[in-house]
DNA sequence: ACTTTTTCTTACCCACGGGTAATATATCGA
DNA sequence: TCGATATATTACCCGTGGGTAAGAAAAAGT
């Protein structure tokens, strides 16, 4: 196992390790997209791994292959939706600027999120059909969201950019906005994701806007250098070649 | 039966009927106030008859006096939601005001609406699980209370109280506000339902007041007579005394 | 070419829960 | 008191779907 194989110098001798692993990984998320779109389509418990399995053309069982169970792959699709979202919030954190512009860029991203499928699926999915485990850490990534909205707030507040609110009830107000995208969106609609994005970081934010005149300034924010951010980061995770499902969790 | 029956002059022979049927009215909505409160708990596919039965000192067969299956139940709950709403529409369409009056009027009604069991049935529970001819009937319902958002706002947009934007947007963004409402609010948290609605009915809407300098005008419209509505109305339906359930869908 | 490991299939188990049949027990009208 | 009608109970059926066991098929390693 350990041995440096001698017998391979040519090209490296991980390649195969590496592609193996990368072979699986695909598979992987190829599971979770077909999950993720059934679950959307007819809801969890009535999706059957079964269908899910046929989408891929293959037979329940080598799903398991994959993932421990149903729930399991509930979780990472939950997952899948959280780490876009976690990805949005670190670029944002990065840059700098008022609390209202960081609010509003929050918005517009978080708007597109909602129209993806494993965006939504961190608001059309149930948490009480995740393992209590799994639960727990999807109620933290929740609580982490949630906050990030009141930070914002709050900064803005403290920076004069956004007028006095209760920043608990304005962040749920516009989080709810929000997360229902996710419930009424849909692709063959009229609606572009972006221009849902456009309108909703307008109009979730003028309310709250100090600036007392009519809204002058709206425009500079939105769609920043317009750079949807479809990679993963985080990488953590990732079953990182190990045979069984083991990872888990995170 | 249409005999009039000659043999019992004194007081009317129709209260012995009445009463019945009353008993039986009373025990339906008991069986629906379980329910929604263990489907909300527990969500509608986890919760079994069983427990709704249980918790009433019943047995499962017993409910089937009553409806005609678990997914009749769950319409019934929606159902009772759905007319909470419509009666808070009516009330609001019968008195006058500007658009953005009637607005407020309806956002306050309906953040408070959400606090409640029924209320909260309206969008915590999958539509999908209903029979066919009842989703149709909700989803009907649910077109109606979203064209009651827009004609609002479409109004105060044509009378001057409300500034140009798109209705529809504004309708979702602002039911998505407080559809969410339903999801996050708990009885044992740390905000009432009034606070919630007081709060909403004015956040919801700043952004979208033509009034152009601050807020003003912002306290005379929200609670009205503060007058909440429990009774129900509608008669229709009802269970008209007959056998079987039969009366359904409305 | 051989073994070993990974991947997938066929065939099955079985718990769960909605729904029904047959039957007992109140309740009411007479 | 006595039939008729609601109303409730016990006992059962059975479809569904998550999960598993045993072994075939396909790669990978040597």
């Amino acid at each position: 196992m350990d041995s440096t194989s001698p017998t391979v110098p040519s090209s490296s001798p991980w390649l195969p390790f590496e592609s193996r692993r990368r072979a699986r990984d695909e598979k992987r998320e190829a599971v979770l997209r077909a999950a993720v779109q059934l679950f959307l389509e007819q809801g969890y418990r009535r999706a059957t791994l079964n269908e899910v399995a046929e989408r891929l053309n293959i037979t329940k069982p080598a799903l398991y292959n994959y993932f421990r169970g149903k729930d399991e792959i509930l979780f990472e699709c939950w997952s899948m939706g959280a780490e876009l979202v976690d990805g949005v919030i670190t670029e944002i954190n990065a840059g700098g600027g008022p609390g209202l512009a960081k609010l509003r860029k929050l918005v517009h991203a978080y708007a597109g999120l909602m129209a993806t499928d494993f965006g939504a699926s961190l608001v059309r999915f149930d948490l009480r059909d995740l393992a209590e485990k799994n639960a727990g850490l999807a109620r933290t990534a929740k609580k982490r969201i949630d906050a990030t909205f009141r930070k914002y707030i709050a900064a803005g507040i403290a920076d004069g950019s956004i007028k006095r609110c209760d920043p608990k009830l304005a962040a749920f107000a516009i989080a709810g906005a929000l997360n229902w995208i996710g419930h009424w969106y849909r692709r063959d609609g009229g609606l572009s994701p972006t221009a849902i994005a456009d309108e909703f970081a307008v109009r979730l934010t003028e309310g709250l806007a100090a600036s007392a005149g009519r809204d002058r300034t709206l425009k500079e924010t939105p769609a920043a250098p317009q750079r949807r951010t479809p990679r993963r980061k985080t990488a953590a995770n990732k079953t990182t070649g190990k045979k069984r499902p083991g990872g888990v969790s995170r």
